[in-house]
DNA sequence: ACCCTATGTATTGTATACAAAATGGCAAGG
DNA sequence: CCTTGCCATTTTGTATACAATACATAGGGT
């Protein structure tokens, strides 16, 4: 898109996951657009998006605001989520192609290295994260499914839990990539799709978790660890 | 919203809903101002929303056009409309209460009305069967879902389908309706989900039997009928 | 003291002018 | 005859001015 219309709404969207802009602060046009460098138009564009991503909210008198989260609303999302990107892994691995199947397992890989050092690379993991999943949706060849899952991921409430994540459970993210990759390998879409459910719901308790403040020891898994 | 604005969506969304622009003619912003009486402002806004329904595609280069549909995209939609609004009907069983439950009744009486007269009333079927589905969508009580559900109906493809449809099979979607009711009467999530996914992977085959210009005699089902 | 209303202020909506970019045709060269 | 590059025209992007609307506050009435 085009230079102003992005450095509003990357400036906003930047603003909002960072946590610049709390839950809930009003997003006034023309201070977004002093703060962005840029007029009211653009700004008004990238808000738009931002409803549409759900990131802003509006009122019924038309004023924007940075939406606010309910844990219902977050359980709500990974649940469609674990629905969507459930379906995309089924019919990525009925359609995986041999060049797709070695993408993934080279993203898969960048993960594990992100994540092999004392102090995990973080960024690297989410990046590495991102790009696997992008892959699979990519490869399940569906552009209304892929138009959904654009509204639902990429949620600042979803970025901010990876900073919360211990050494294990990135690891546990990781090997379940590898479960997929082997769905993935047969062919077998029904494995792909119930491992990815998993993945999310996992993903989704991982963030409750950390949201009420348990340390890992008091979990209702009682701190189950990966062996490897 | 506001008037120009609204004036712009459904103009535009009226053109091409009705077929007066026909899918992957070009949409100009200067040409589409004039038609509907206000300034390319209002007109730009309204063609990002329905690029965000997927009425609307636009190039890499940022032109607009009406969205083409494949039979593979509509079968897409479908199916993912199958996944949602199955959820959506499960929830909605959970949750029901009586005064909702009667207002899906009398939703669908008038569905069985307007369907009662030698020419049945097309329009009428389509207005109850939008509020039938809407009611339910908003009895599960799921913001996100419905927030995905809105880029997927509404499609001008789904709209002209029940113009095919002969008098059997809009009392076969009136009876489907029924079947729905029961399971909600009994608050059975689990019946009105699978009832749901059914309900909507008919009106797709009704669509594609229709758009291959089958006639009922010819179809798979040779000609099942509704007793009552 | 409380509520209701009116007015001023802040915010959003719309129109228009101008800037930037892209498309399509035309001409020159291979 | 096809290719290639340029230029005119069309189309979209951005900024800004003004209009309409919503909000908050203060004043008066009960």
């Amino acid at each position: 898109m085009s230079r102003a219309s992005d450095r509003a709404y990357d400036g906003i969207r930047g603003m909002i996951i960072s946590g610049e802009l709390a839950a809930g602060a009003p997003l006034g046009e023309e201070a977004l657009a002093e703060r962005c460098g840029v007029s009211r138009t653009p700004v008004r564009e990238a808000l738009r998006r931002l409803e549409g991503e759900m990131l802003v909210r509006r009122t019924e008198s038309q004023r924007s605001f940075v939406a606010e989260w309910s844990i219902d609303d977050i359980e709500d999302v990974f649940e469609l989520r674990g629905i969507l990107e459930g379906r995309a892994a089924r019919r990525a691995a009925e359609r995986m192609d041999r060049k797709a199947l070695q993408q993934l397992r080279a993203s898969n890989d960048a993960i594990g290295r992100a994540i092999s050092f004392i102090n995990p690379d973080i960024d690297g993991f989410l990046e590495g994260n991102r790009e696997f999943h992008a892959l699979i949706l990519e490869q399940a060849d569906s552009p209304k499914l892929a138009s959904l899952l654009g509204s639902l991921i990429e949620q600042p409430v979803v970025w901010r839990t990876a900073h919360h994540y211990g050494r294990e459970e990135l690891r546990r993210s990781h090997r379940e990539h590898d479960e997929l990759l082997a769905a993935f390998a047969r062919g077998d879409g029904v494995w792909a799709e119930a491992i990815m459910l998993g993945h999310i719901k996992r993903a989704f308790h991982a963030y409750a978790d950390a949201h009420r403040g348990l340390s890992a020891i008091d979990r209702p898994d009682g701190g189950v660890r990966a062996k490897a």
